[in-house]
DNA sequence: TGTACATCAGTGAACGCGCGTTCACTGATGTAC
DNA sequence: TGTACATCAGTGAACGCGCGTTCACTGATGTAC
């Protein structure tokens, strides 16, 4: 029982893991295909070379990436699709667990967000396989309650869509009112026009941690929903709406 | 009336123009943090330093092509909004008229998908100024008739968005559909899982000229929609469903 | 129309810099006996 | 337990290369008279 698990087995994982964690760090400020090798590796405090230890290139990690930041929402699609609860209060669930999701993991969801339509292929086509997988979940959750009703297989699946991309939709929307919240220039939902005399390229204001759940500056003080701006609320509550017009949508769909 | 067309200054024109078309024609293939100044001035033929007698870097680049993709669609927009048919009819040449406009426009509509959350800020700002004024005008058109029926200003705009926001998510279905039906390998919508061992960079294939309409491929010999392929009939036909869904829950919203 | 001077879009050489990748290596961990 | 050898994660130096930016310049176009 020892060959099996090994200290040098153990101390390439961490190393691994640091690489993915840096690299979903930098992320936050740039794409996957300005991102630097060497810029990974001195993040983490090993040598260059080292990175080939682990990933063929950078395209190699950021696949590996998508698993990872999809995997994750990949749980809290199937804890939201196994609540059998009314309408309503699954709508709220919902909404309410891509927000607390956006919270404990914004690198991963900036990442997706990203990357979803970016400059590099295996990533671009990695994302679509999984969010097309998603759907499929999706409709396979709602076809014993539809097809019953008439609801041919390609109408299930239609919706399934409109879900998950609504879903993406709201995550990336949660996502800047969080940066806004966190007092972020400018990176608010719906800012004003951009001048375009006074461009500028990125700040680099590294003080996000990945994974950890922390208030932002502008916490209600009052206690109820801590850390939840104005912004996040109306977001919240675009969203809980359009899901509920889909839904009367949905209902009235064979008759209508 | 000499001094104010002006031979120099009609020249300064068409290199600015040479060079927002080889950069827009670049970043079909990658991203804007990952474009070159050098590679796109080598592509329009000029010095790599004159590419400063007219954008101040690449982000400014970026931000003038952002007023100029988004404003092509402007128009789209305005046109779909003028039509004052029933929804059946107003659905599909909502649908039709974004297809037609991402077939004459594809580097636009990438350009677009790709910024929108990419790692320039100054562009992103820029874009998600523009589609808020977007939201803004759909609000503006469908107020007439929703506010007289009870409809609560923020659920007009609450509405608005999603109308926008599907457009940019169907547009951009269309572009994958496209690429698909032109050969681009994997390029099409839901394609299988990509395989993390052999992943490899995009390959640029530089065969696509901007605003040229051009049948793909694949273009139906049959003569009906030539050049449509069944990925794109595909998009159209859940496109077209899912906004039916949405004017049906548009419908029902103030008795649901 | 002709001339003398001003403007300024585009040139081309130069700069310092950080990049991705390669390679032979080191030394701690693992394995066989 | 001890020893001799194998493995392989991480090192550090080296490479050639293309990058963004600067600068004094050139020569066609524009302006004044």
């Amino acid at each position: 029982m020892s060959h099996t698990s090994g200290v040098r087995q153990a101390q390439k994982a961490k190393t691994r893991r640091a690489l993915m964690d840096a690299a979903l760090r930098l992320l936050e400020d740039q794409s996957l295909s300005s991102l630097g090798l060497r810029e990974v590796t001195r993040a983490v405090g090993v040598a260059p070379a080292a990175f080939y230890r682990h990933f063929r290139d950078l395209s190699d990690l950021g696949v590996t990436l998508v698993e990872e930041c999809l995997g994750s929402l990949h749980h809290m699609i199937r804890a939201i699709l196994a609540d059998q609860d009314g309408d309503e209060e699954r709508i709220d669930a919902t909404v309410e667990a891509v927000a607390e999701h956006v919270r404990r993991y914004p690198a991963h969801i900036r990442f997706i967000a990203r990357e979803r339509h970016g400059g590099v292929r295996a990533v671009r086509e990695a994302i679509a396989a999984e969010l097309g997988g998603f759907a499929d979940e999706v409709a396979a959750a709602f076809a014993p309650s539809l097809s019953p009703e008439g609801w041919p297989p390609e109408d299930v699946r239609m919706l399934a869509e409109l879900y998950v991309d609504h879903m993406v939709m709201t995550a990336t929307a949660f996502l800047e009112a969080q940066a806004a919240a966190r007092g972020v220039p400018g990176a608010g939902p719906r800012v004003g026009q951009a001048e375009p005399g006074a461009v500028q390229e990125e700040a680099r204001g590294g003080q996000d941690e990945i994974g950890v759940d922390r208030p932002g500056p502008l916490a209600d003080p009052r206690g109820a929903r801590p850390g939840r701006s104005e912004d996040e609320r109306r977001v919240a509550a675009t969203a809980r709406k359009q899901l509920l017009l889909i839904s009367l949508g949905r209902r009235h769909w064979r008759d209508g």
